[in-house]
DNA sequence: CCTACAGTCTACAGTAACTGTAGACACAAG
DNA sequence: CTTGTGTCTACAGTTACTGTAGACTGTAGG
Protein backbone atom coordinates (compact mmCIF):
# COMPACT_ATOMS: atom_id res chain seq x y z
CA UNK A 1 0.00 0.00 0.00
CA UNK A 2 2.79 2.35 0.43
CA UNK A 3 3.71 3.21 -3.01
CA UNK A 4 1.74 4.76 -5.61
CA UNK A 5 2.32 5.82 -9.21
CA UNK A 6 2.40 8.97 -10.48
CA UNK A 7 -1.18 8.81 -11.82
CA UNK A 8 -2.40 7.99 -8.56
CA UNK A 9 -0.58 10.37 -6.49
CA UNK A 10 -2.15 13.09 -8.95
CA UNK A 11 -5.74 11.92 -8.23
CA UNK A 12 -4.58 11.63 -4.76
CA UNK A 13 -3.81 15.27 -4.58
CA UNK A 14 -5.30 17.00 -7.41
CA UNK A 15 -2.04 18.20 -9.12
CA UNK A 16 -1.61 16.96 -12.65
CA UNK A 17 0.64 14.28 -13.67
CA UNK A 18 2.39 17.03 -15.95
CA UNK A 19 2.80 19.19 -12.87
CA UNK A 20 4.11 17.00 -10.99
CA UNK A 21 6.89 16.02 -13.03
CA UNK A 22 7.14 19.82 -13.37
CA UNK A 23 7.62 20.00 -10.10
CA UNK A 24 10.01 17.72 -9.34
CA UNK A 25 12.27 19.10 -12.80
CA UNK A 26 12.58 22.90 -10.68
CA UNK A 27 13.56 20.47 -7.58
CA UNK A 28 10.07 21.30 -5.55
CA UNK A 29 9.79 17.99 -5.07
CA UNK A 30 12.80 15.14 -4.59
CA UNK A 31 13.31 12.92 -7.18
CA UNK A 32 11.32 9.64 -6.11
CA UNK A 33 12.30 6.25 -6.36
CA UNK A 34 11.94 4.06 -9.51
CA UNK A 35 9.93 0.70 -11.01
CA UNK A 36 12.71 -1.66 -12.29
CA UNK A 37 10.76 -0.01 -15.39
CA UNK A 38 12.03 3.24 -14.64
CA UNK A 39 8.24 4.50 -13.88
CA UNK A 40 8.34 6.69 -10.56
CA UNK A 41 6.69 5.68 -7.02
CA UNK A 42 5.74 7.64 -4.09
CA UNK A 43 4.84 6.84 -0.52
CA UNK A 44 3.01 8.74 1.78
CA UNK A 45 5.61 11.15 2.56
CA UNK A 46 5.17 12.51 -1.33
CA UNK A 47 1.10 12.80 -0.88
CA UNK A 48 1.68 14.86 2.02
CA UNK A 49 4.07 17.05 0.50
CA UNK A 50 2.55 17.62 -2.42
CA UNK A 51 -0.87 18.49 -1.06
CA UNK A 52 1.32 21.12 1.17
CA UNK A 53 2.46 22.95 -1.93
CA UNK A 54 -0.87 22.69 -3.94
CA UNK A 55 -2.59 23.61 -0.63
CA UNK A 56 0.05 26.86 -0.66
CA UNK A 57 0.13 27.53 -4.54
CA UNK A 58 -3.88 27.32 -3.98
CA UNK A 59 -3.12 30.00 -1.48
CA UNK A 60 -1.53 32.40 -4.06
CA UNK A 61 1.94 31.99 -2.01
CA UNK A 62 4.45 32.07 -5.52
CA UNK A 63 6.42 28.99 -6.24
CA UNK A 64 9.51 30.64 -4.88
CA UNK A 65 7.56 31.42 -1.58
CA UNK A 66 6.51 27.56 -1.34
CA UNK A 67 10.02 26.73 -1.73
CA UNK A 68 10.75 29.12 1.26
CA UNK A 69 8.32 27.55 3.08
CA UNK A 70 9.47 24.01 2.56
CA UNK A 71 13.00 25.09 3.51
CA UNK A 72 11.61 26.52 6.96
CA UNK A 73 9.94 23.55 7.49
CA UNK A 74 13.11 21.81 7.27
CA UNK A 75 14.68 23.82 10.47
CA UNK A 76 11.83 23.72 12.91
CA UNK A 77 14.04 25.62 15.68
CA UNK A 78 13.97 28.69 13.59
CA UNK A 79 12.13 31.54 14.79
CA UNK A 80 8.40 31.35 13.35
CA UNK A 81 7.55 35.08 12.47
CA UNK A 82 9.74 34.44 9.31
CA UNK A 83 6.59 32.49 8.18
CA UNK A 84 3.84 35.14 10.07
CA UNK A 85 5.74 37.41 7.98
CA UNK A 86 5.51 35.90 4.62
CA UNK A 87 1.40 34.86 5.43
CA UNK A 88 1.05 38.63 6.21
CA UNK A 89 2.52 39.69 3.20
CA UNK A 90 0.81 37.19 0.88
CA UNK A 91 -2.70 38.51 2.75
CA UNK A 92 -1.63 42.00 1.75
CA UNK A 93 -1.27 40.99 -1.87
CA UNK A 94 -4.61 39.34 -1.53
CA UNK A 95 -6.40 41.91 -0.40
CA UNK A 96 -4.78 44.38 -2.85
CA UNK A 97 -6.12 42.33 -4.99
CA UNK A 98 -9.75 42.63 -3.79
CA UNK A 99 -9.66 45.75 -3.90
CA UNK A 100 -8.62 45.79 -7.73
CA UNK A 101 -10.97 43.38 -8.54
CA UNK A 102 -14.14 45.44 -6.59
CA UNK A 103 -13.07 48.38 -8.86
CA UNK A 104 -13.36 46.54 -12.16
CA UNK A 105 -16.33 44.77 -11.26
CA UNK A 106 -18.10 48.60 -10.54
CA UNK A 107 -16.84 49.73 -13.94
CA UNK A 108 -17.74 46.70 -15.56
CA UNK A 109 -21.37 46.73 -14.27
CA UNK A 110 -21.57 50.53 -15.04
CA UNK A 111 -20.80 49.47 -18.40
CA UNK A 112 -22.98 46.00 -19.08
CA UNK A 113 -26.12 48.10 -17.42
CA UNK A 114 -25.17 50.95 -19.95
CA UNK A 115 -25.99 48.72 -22.53
CA UNK A 116 -29.17 49.20 -24.37
CA UNK A 117 -28.87 47.28 -27.28
CA UNK A 118 -28.21 49.55 -30.03
CA UNK A 119 -25.61 49.43 -33.28
CA UNK A 120 -21.90 49.35 -32.74
CA UNK A 121 -21.74 52.90 -33.07
CA UNK A 122 -22.96 54.42 -30.37
CA UNK A 123 -22.40 51.12 -28.10
CA UNK A 124 -21.42 52.50 -24.99
CA UNK A 125 -19.51 50.32 -23.82
CA UNK A 126 -17.12 50.25 -26.42
CA UNK A 127 -17.33 54.32 -25.46
CA UNK A 128 -16.16 53.77 -22.04
CA UNK A 129 -13.56 51.79 -22.72
CA UNK A 130 -12.37 54.57 -25.29
CA UNK A 131 -12.52 56.89 -22.52
CA UNK A 132 -9.55 56.89 -20.88
CA UNK A 133 -10.92 59.72 -18.24
CA UNK A 134 -12.98 56.14 -16.61
CA UNK A 135 -9.63 54.84 -16.27
CA UNK A 136 -9.09 53.11 -13.55
CA UNK A 137 -7.11 55.15 -10.32
CA UNK A 138 -3.18 54.84 -11.61
CA UNK A 139 -2.72 51.52 -10.69
CA UNK A 140 -2.83 48.96 -14.42
CA UNK A 141 -2.77 45.92 -12.82
CA UNK A 142 -6.10 44.43 -14.91
CA UNK A 143 -6.11 40.96 -16.68
CA UNK A 144 -2.77 40.52 -14.11
CA UNK A 145 -5.30 39.93 -11.33
CA UNK A 146 -7.30 37.36 -13.37
CA UNK A 147 -5.68 36.36 -16.79
CA UNK A 148 -7.83 33.42 -17.64
CA UNK A 149 -6.08 30.76 -14.99
CA UNK A 150 -4.76 27.63 -16.43
CA UNK A 151 -6.94 25.46 -14.37
CA UNK A 152 -10.00 26.90 -15.41
CA UNK A 153 -9.76 26.28 -19.03
CA UNK A 154 -10.33 22.93 -18.85
CA UNK B 1 1.97 68.69 -33.30
CA UNK B 2 0.73 65.88 -34.89
CA UNK B 3 3.58 63.52 -34.70
CA UNK B 4 5.35 62.16 -31.69
CA UNK B 5 7.93 59.33 -30.87
CA UNK B 6 7.20 55.94 -29.28
CA UNK B 7 8.53 57.83 -26.12
CA UNK B 8 5.55 60.46 -25.96
CA UNK B 9 3.00 57.80 -26.86
CA UNK B 10 4.44 56.04 -24.25
CA UNK B 11 3.99 58.67 -21.63
CA UNK B 12 1.01 59.79 -23.25
CA UNK B 13 -0.69 56.78 -22.58
CA UNK B 14 1.30 54.61 -19.83
CA UNK B 15 2.09 52.00 -22.05
CA UNK B 16 5.66 50.96 -22.16
CA UNK B 17 7.87 51.55 -25.03
CA UNK B 18 8.45 48.23 -25.34
CA UNK B 19 4.87 46.83 -25.35
CA UNK B 20 3.75 49.02 -27.79
CA UNK B 21 6.34 47.61 -30.15
CA UNK B 22 5.04 44.14 -29.31
CA UNK B 23 1.67 45.46 -29.47
CA UNK B 24 2.40 46.52 -33.01
CA UNK B 25 4.43 43.00 -33.90
CA UNK B 26 1.60 40.91 -33.00
CA UNK B 27 -0.90 43.22 -35.13
CA UNK B 28 -2.64 44.72 -31.87
CA UNK B 29 -1.23 47.84 -32.99
CA UNK B 30 -1.45 48.85 -37.19
CA UNK B 31 2.38 49.77 -38.44
CA UNK B 32 3.31 53.72 -38.46
CA UNK B 33 4.60 55.95 -40.47
CA UNK B 34 8.45 56.27 -40.04
CA UNK B 35 10.53 59.37 -39.91
CA UNK B 36 14.03 59.56 -42.48
CA UNK B 37 15.84 57.87 -39.95
CA UNK B 38 13.33 55.14 -39.68
CA UNK B 39 11.65 55.95 -35.94
CA UNK B 40 8.35 55.45 -35.56
CA UNK B 41 6.02 58.47 -35.55
CA UNK B 42 2.38 58.78 -34.16
CA UNK B 43 -0.53 60.49 -34.34
CA UNK B 44 -3.55 61.25 -31.93
CA UNK B 45 -5.17 58.26 -33.70
CA UNK B 46 -2.51 56.02 -32.16
CA UNK B 47 -2.77 57.52 -28.75
CA UNK B 48 -6.67 57.10 -28.64
CA UNK B 49 -6.11 53.51 -30.23
CA UNK B 50 -4.02 52.42 -27.39
CA UNK B 51 -5.41 54.07 -24.50
CA UNK B 52 -8.49 52.01 -26.02
CA UNK B 53 -6.43 48.83 -25.52
CA UNK B 54 -4.72 49.91 -22.43
CA UNK B 55 -8.35 50.39 -20.64
CA UNK B 56 -9.40 47.22 -21.79
CA UNK B 57 -6.57 45.71 -20.69
CA UNK B 58 -6.52 46.94 -17.32
CA UNK B 59 -10.22 46.08 -17.07
CA UNK B 60 -8.92 42.70 -17.90
CA UNK B 61 -9.72 41.68 -21.04
CA UNK B 62 -7.54 39.67 -22.59
CA UNK B 63 -5.20 40.96 -25.48
CA UNK B 64 -7.24 38.24 -27.56
CA UNK B 65 -10.69 39.94 -26.37
CA UNK B 66 -9.47 43.19 -27.02
CA UNK B 67 -8.48 42.33 -30.96
CA UNK B 68 -12.23 41.31 -30.91
CA UNK B 69 -13.41 44.79 -29.52
CA UNK B 70 -11.10 46.59 -31.80
CA UNK B 71 -12.84 44.43 -35.27
CA UNK B 72 -15.84 45.09 -33.88
CA UNK B 73 -15.57 48.71 -33.58
CA UNK B 74 -14.58 48.90 -37.34
CA UNK B 75 -18.17 47.76 -38.51
CA UNK B 76 -20.73 50.44 -36.20
CA UNK B 77 -23.31 48.71 -37.93
CA UNK B 78 -23.20 45.61 -36.45
CA UNK B 79 -25.18 44.31 -33.43
CA UNK B 80 -24.18 45.92 -30.20
CA UNK B 81 -25.23 42.48 -28.38
CA UNK B 82 -22.05 40.90 -29.32
CA UNK B 83 -20.28 43.67 -27.13
CA UNK B 84 -22.52 43.58 -24.35
CA UNK B 85 -22.29 39.69 -24.06
CA UNK B 86 -18.16 40.06 -23.84
CA UNK B 87 -18.08 42.52 -21.06
CA UNK B 88 -20.99 40.27 -19.19
CA UNK B 89 -18.64 37.58 -19.80
CA UNK B 90 -16.05 39.70 -18.18
CA UNK B 91 -18.10 40.66 -15.27
CA UNK B 92 -19.07 37.35 -14.44
CA UNK B 93 -14.95 36.48 -14.66
CA UNK B 94 -14.50 38.89 -12.05
CA UNK B 95 -17.41 37.83 -9.68
CA UNK B 96 -15.57 34.71 -9.85
CA UNK B 97 -12.38 35.86 -8.39
CA UNK B 98 -13.75 37.93 -5.73
CA UNK B 99 -15.32 35.12 -4.38
CA UNK B 100 -12.20 32.98 -4.53
CA UNK B 101 -10.15 35.83 -3.26
CA UNK B 102 -12.61 36.15 -0.54
CA UNK B 103 -12.11 32.68 0.53
CA UNK B 104 -8.47 33.18 0.15
CA UNK B 105 -8.41 36.18 2.72
CA UNK B 106 -10.40 34.59 5.31
CA UNK B 107 -8.32 31.49 5.45
CA UNK B 108 -4.83 33.98 5.09
CA UNK B 109 -6.70 35.97 7.72
CA UNK B 110 -7.48 33.15 9.95
CA UNK B 111 -3.53 31.51 9.25
CA UNK B 112 -1.71 34.90 10.76
CA UNK B 113 -3.96 35.49 13.79
CA UNK B 114 -3.34 31.95 14.65
CA UNK B 115 0.28 32.53 14.81
CA UNK B 116 1.62 32.95 18.35
CA UNK B 117 5.05 33.50 17.31
CA UNK B 118 6.49 30.16 18.80
CA UNK B 119 8.94 28.30 16.91
CA UNK B 120 8.43 26.67 13.59
CA UNK B 121 7.93 23.29 14.39
CA UNK B 122 4.95 24.27 16.41
CA UNK B 123 3.98 26.89 13.99
CA UNK B 124 -0.14 26.68 12.43
CA UNK B 125 0.81 28.44 9.56
CA UNK B 126 2.69 25.74 8.58
CA UNK B 127 0.16 23.73 10.05
CA UNK B 128 -2.66 24.50 8.45
CA UNK B 129 -0.77 24.78 4.90
CA UNK B 130 -0.04 20.96 5.61
CA UNK B 131 -3.70 20.05 6.28
CA UNK B 132 -5.53 19.81 3.54
CA UNK B 133 -8.90 18.99 5.13
CA UNK B 134 -8.49 23.07 5.12
CA UNK B 135 -8.29 22.90 1.25
CA UNK B 136 -10.27 25.32 -0.59
CA UNK B 137 -13.38 23.85 -2.33
CA UNK B 138 -12.08 22.11 -5.28
CA UNK B 139 -11.67 25.14 -7.69
CA UNK B 140 -7.67 25.62 -7.50
CA UNK B 141 -7.13 28.61 -9.30
CA UNK B 142 -4.96 30.77 -5.98
CA UNK B 143 -1.83 31.91 -7.80
CA UNK B 144 -3.24 32.74 -10.98
CA UNK B 145 -5.36 34.65 -9.76
CA UNK B 146 -2.63 36.97 -8.01
CA UNK B 147 0.47 36.03 -9.40
CA UNK B 148 2.67 39.15 -9.07
CA UNK B 149 1.62 40.85 -11.55
CA UNK B 150 4.29 42.62 -14.20
CA UNK B 151 2.87 46.53 -13.49
CA UNK B 152 3.85 46.32 -9.76
CA UNK B 153 6.73 45.30 -9.94
CA UNK B 154 8.53 48.37 -10.95
C1' DC C 1 31.34 71.84 -34.56
C1' DC C 2 32.08 68.49 -30.94
C1' DT C 3 30.74 65.81 -27.24
C1' DA C 4 27.66 63.77 -24.01
C1' DC C 5 23.74 61.48 -23.28
C1' DA C 6 19.09 60.16 -23.69
C1' DG C 7 16.08 58.05 -27.07
C1' DT C 8 15.34 54.74 -30.70
C1' DC C 9 16.22 50.73 -33.71
C1' DT C 10 16.26 45.33 -34.51
C1' DA C 11 16.51 40.79 -33.05
C1' DC C 12 16.38 37.56 -29.80
C1' DA C 13 16.44 35.48 -25.09
C1' DG C 14 14.09 35.20 -20.70
C1' DT C 15 10.03 35.23 -17.36
C1' DA C 16 6.21 32.34 -14.50
C1' DA C 17 4.09 28.28 -14.15
C1' DC C 18 2.77 25.38 -16.34
C1' DT C 19 0.45 22.67 -20.76
C1' DG C 20 0.75 20.06 -24.89
C1' DT C 21 2.95 16.96 -28.27
C1' DA C 22 5.48 13.04 -30.26
C1' DG C 23 7.08 8.61 -30.14
C1' DA C 24 8.31 4.71 -27.36
C1' DC C 25 7.68 1.60 -23.57
C1' DA C 26 4.78 -0.66 -19.45
C1' DC C 27 0.98 -2.83 -17.34
C1' DA C 28 -3.76 -4.67 -16.47
C1' DA C 29 -8.10 -6.60 -18.24
C1' DG C 30 -10.51 -9.59 -21.26
C1' DC D 1 -2.63 -11.81 -27.29
C1' DT D 2 -4.57 -7.74 -28.08
C1' DT D 3 -6.40 -3.51 -26.68
C1' DG D 4 -6.35 0.34 -24.08
C1' DT D 5 -4.69 3.19 -20.67
C1' DG D 6 -0.70 4.81 -18.10
C1' DT D 7 4.01 6.24 -18.10
C1' DC D 8 8.52 7.68 -19.96
C1' DT D 9 11.72 11.55 -22.08
C1' DA D 10 12.54 15.67 -24.38
C1' DC D 11 11.15 19.64 -26.18
C1' DA D 12 7.99 23.18 -28.08
C1' DG D 13 4.15 26.27 -26.97
C1' DT D 14 1.34 29.34 -23.94
C1' DT D 15 0.31 34.60 -22.26
C1' DA D 16 1.69 39.02 -22.17
C1' DC D 17 5.13 40.93 -21.82
C1' DT D 18 10.30 42.35 -20.08
C1' DG D 19 15.18 42.58 -20.64
C1' DT D 20 19.53 42.66 -23.21
C1' DA D 21 23.01 43.62 -26.77
C1' DG D 22 24.86 46.44 -30.03
C1' DA D 23 24.24 50.05 -33.27
C1' DC D 24 22.27 54.30 -34.69
C1' DT D 25 19.86 59.11 -33.96
C1' DG D 26 18.50 63.44 -32.06
C1' DT D 27 19.38 67.16 -28.99
C1' DA D 28 21.42 70.35 -25.60
C1' DG D 29 25.55 72.46 -23.78
C1' DG D 30 30.03 74.36 -24.46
Amino acid sequence: MGMMTIGKLASATGVKVTTIRYYESTDLLPEPDRSESGQRLYDQNAVERLAFIRHARDLGFSVETVRELISLQVEPDRDCAVVDQIARRQLGEVRRRLTQLEALEAELKRMVSACEGGRIGTCSVLASLGDHETCLADDHAGAEVLASPPSLKA
